[in-house]
DNA sequence: TTTGAGCGGAGCGCTCCGCTCCGATACGGT
DNA sequence: ACCGTATCGGAGCGGAGCGCTCCGCTCAAA
């Protein structure tokens, strides 16, 4: 933590730290579009950085997913804490947050780190996955005082959903991103309850974060 | 077609239609899991099957997949036809589709023909596409002029949504699928409308069908 | 018992990946 | 202006893992 605090960086150190902003976002695009198989060298390309440089700061393609996957949680953090604090109704900073991850997690890329699930939690990814953990609950916690969502949905739910909602389909990304949203608006429709409606539609037994953490992390090595 | 037609084999004969069967049901198992890059020799291991024996059966990975596609959508036509027959209402044989394809399409196994968008067409795949998009339409239309069914849903849809609903994650298939159907039934919620609702609740441009044979069938050679 | 069609799986060649090494580049102190 | 040097970028190396083939073995049919 902190390495973000520098003063201003000029020169050399700057166009550093402008790599490394651009290997987060193109190792974002690529690992989504293609998932753990893509080649590193692909990340670099899109990056416009040499392997050299890539593998300067981050010694292996592992230590490189891990960071992305912190980044990217950062993100979701903060924008369910954008919505809470700038939607007023709890249904709307829900949704809010569910549009803004689907679409705004990089221009056109879909999802977070799932690209989880065979690489080794850091204790930076746990912190980040705690942190996310509570602001989801926030989330579905404001949303469930207002009595509008859906009686059974949990804060576990969310990561699950916009995992199914991100469907890796060949085209571009802003078509992509449009489908997401047009079927997440259909989810949001069925969430809503109006007042004291019929008991919630949803079957199955609910995530719980405890199957999240087994997804996302690796067993053991 | 025709070659199911045989009168009763037996012996050797019948050990190969049981083969070609379960070498179906693999690949779709397989591919649903992995992706195209699955290895084929998995697709055998999980058949119960050497690999002399299915490159035998199959000259090439490709011709196997594209053999697995038409399968697969013929199952589905016959999963349509089999809800448009035996559900009276129209909202009702569409939701039973809609939850047979989702789980009934090999056990546990997720969906259908979305290895494809690298593979070439064959006659007999377009074959089967128009039948599937046949049924789809009687489907969609059944529930349209019932109108029970969100005005801007096409058939096109269908398959796009069933491809988002069908993440791959590394659990399970029995929870995968009851995964699946949770949020299928979240879908199902915000797709039907209550006689003369507020207009639907779908943004975005409808996919049609010529978007999706772009996206199951290769570009060119 | 003989036979041979059809089975299973070990191995070959090749593609493609993660990662390293080194010449080229341009910043910063003097 | 000039040089020392930290950093950049991409060609290449070793190896993993794939599609596919080949061949010894099994077992229904005669």
């Amino acid at each position: 933590m902190g390495d973000t605090q520098t003063g201003r960086p000029r020169g050399r150190r700057r166009e550093a730290d402008l790599n490394d902003a651009r290997l987060m976002q193109a190792a974002r695009e690529v690992f989504a579009e293609q998932g753990w198989d893509a080649p590193v060298s692909e990340i670099a390309r899109r990056a416009g950085i040499g392997m050299g440089s890539l593998y300067r700061r981050y010694p292996s393609k592992e230590l490189l997913a891990q960071r992305m996957r912190v980044v990217g949680m950062e993100q979701l953090v903060a924008q369910a804490r954008t919505a809470l604090s700038e939607e007023p109704d709890p249904w709307a900073a829900f949704a809010r947050f569910l549009r803004d991850a689907l679409s705004a997690q990089g221009p056109g890329g879909p999802l977070l780190p799932l690209v989880g699930g065979r690489l080794p939690a850091t204790d930076e990814i746990v912190a980040a996955a705690a942190q996310l953990r509570a602001a989801l609950e926030d989330l579905v916690e404001g949303a469930h005082r207002a009595g509008v969502l859906c009686a059974d949905f949990t804060a576990a739910d969310v990561p699950l959903l916009l995992e199914h909602l991100t469907a890796r389909i060949p085209v571009t990304d802003e078509r992509a991103t449009a489908l997401h949203l047009r079927y997440l608006d259909l989810i949001l429709a069925g969430l809503r309850t109006s007042a004291a409606d019929e008991p919630t539609a949803l079957r199955g037994p609910a995530p719980d974060w405890a199957e999240l953490s087994e997804l996302w992390n690796a067993s053991e090595g």
